[in-house]
DNA sequence: GTCTATACCCAGATAGAC
DNA sequence: GTCTATCTGGGTATAGAC
């Protein structure tokens, strides 16, 4: 691993811990084994560093979504392989130790940058709301569930749950453990749907 | 209002908005009129402003609990009742402008500051559960609700989509206006707390 | 209680030798 | 591409006159 990555890296590393104005440039520059003036050969400035980070996560991040008629074949298997099914393609990107850093960077780095408090908002939840929003319609018309329920809220009182235990881990309970929180994710939040799917679903369908 | 004053409620206004890190005693002393240096006749150092603001937050917001007793007669009169006394304790204290202000500060401190976090994990989030737990067990003894539901998922279902809009308000839409925020707030968690409470209800009750 | 003046530190960033 | 040396600016905090 040549230097610029070494710097790359070790930046991921500190700014999740610590934040973006919580690392200095010396401490990454002596994380990484150099001195701080070598940091400006690879990037003009701290700044850049942060952006070029972001632009990495956008890019692991851009979901192969689940195409819509995949989506209708899951449903008629019934909800928990539904649901299950929806979750993998983003959870198993936050797997990769790299990639929770970055979410947590994110999480804590939105109060006071416009880039990221938008990159969040638009991709990490009104786009998945949409999405849901769009399935629960579909759910809808085939009389999987109430022809009168709002599919908006339901796609927030669905979804939201999920989020708060994201920012709970990022936030509350940094650094605990990665792994345990990702099974207690996948358990938890699946408890909250089949609760949620049966305020709704109509009677005798799974 | 003396200078000591000033700085107390001009320090909750820039905290607020740009985090403690994100604000200097200069500016500080430049907002409320005096010089920097005169700062440190009030206050021993900036630390202790944060601490004085913390401590005021904590009195107030210590709420006079509803009763037990109280709560047993209300879940009589109807969910949508009980839900609405339930939380008005909670909002009526957020009216204050200079509450929901330090509620922001909380929220955007809690990654690096181990007294703000400990405050919002149990204050703000494990207290509140743990009473509802209390009132949905009660529910089940009076067989409101279904007898072989998990209160404590049931609680957190229910509780935590109010904790998310607000994460959402303080970091993703600050300083969106907060009236309208609380009025969206009580409406949505309704609408949830309803699609919560269809879902274990013990069929035909109100 | 507020001021001026200043000490001291650490931040981001640059110049130029090697 | 990395180093030493240095600049500049901003931060917290203190001393001492008024």
């Amino acid at each position: 691993m040549n230097n610029k990555e070494k710097i790359f890296h070790v930046s991921i590393d500190l700014f999740s811990k610590y934040g973006y104005d919580g690392v200095s440039i010396r401490q990454i520059a002596g994380e990484v084994g150099i001195k701080e003036s070598s940091i400006y050969n690879h990037y003009s400035n701290k700044q850049e560093i942060l952006t070029t980070i972001l632009n990495y996560y956008v890019e692991e991040m851009v979901s192969d979504e689940i195409p819509l008629d995949q989506a209708s074949l899951n449903m008629d298997r019934g909800f928990d392989f539904f649901y299950q099914a929806g979750c993998d393609a983003f959870l198993s990107k936050l797997e990769e130790e790299e990639m929770m850093k970055i979410t947590r960077l994110l999480f804590i780095e939105s109060y006071h940058n416009d880039e990221v408090r938008d990159f969040l908002k638009k991709s990490i939840i009104e786009a998945p709301i949409e999405g849901w929003i769009v399935l629960f319609d579909m759910m809808k018309a085939k009389n999987l569930i109430k022809s009168d329920c709002d599919t908006r809220q339901l796609s927030e009182s669905f979804f939201y749950y999920g989020m708060f235990l994201l920012y709970e881990h990022f936030f509350l309970n940094y650094p605990e453990d990665d792994g345990k929180f990702l099974e207690d994710f996948m358990r938890k939040t699946q408890s909250h749907a089949r609760m949620i799917f049966d305020s709704v679903k109509i009677g005798g369908i799974e």
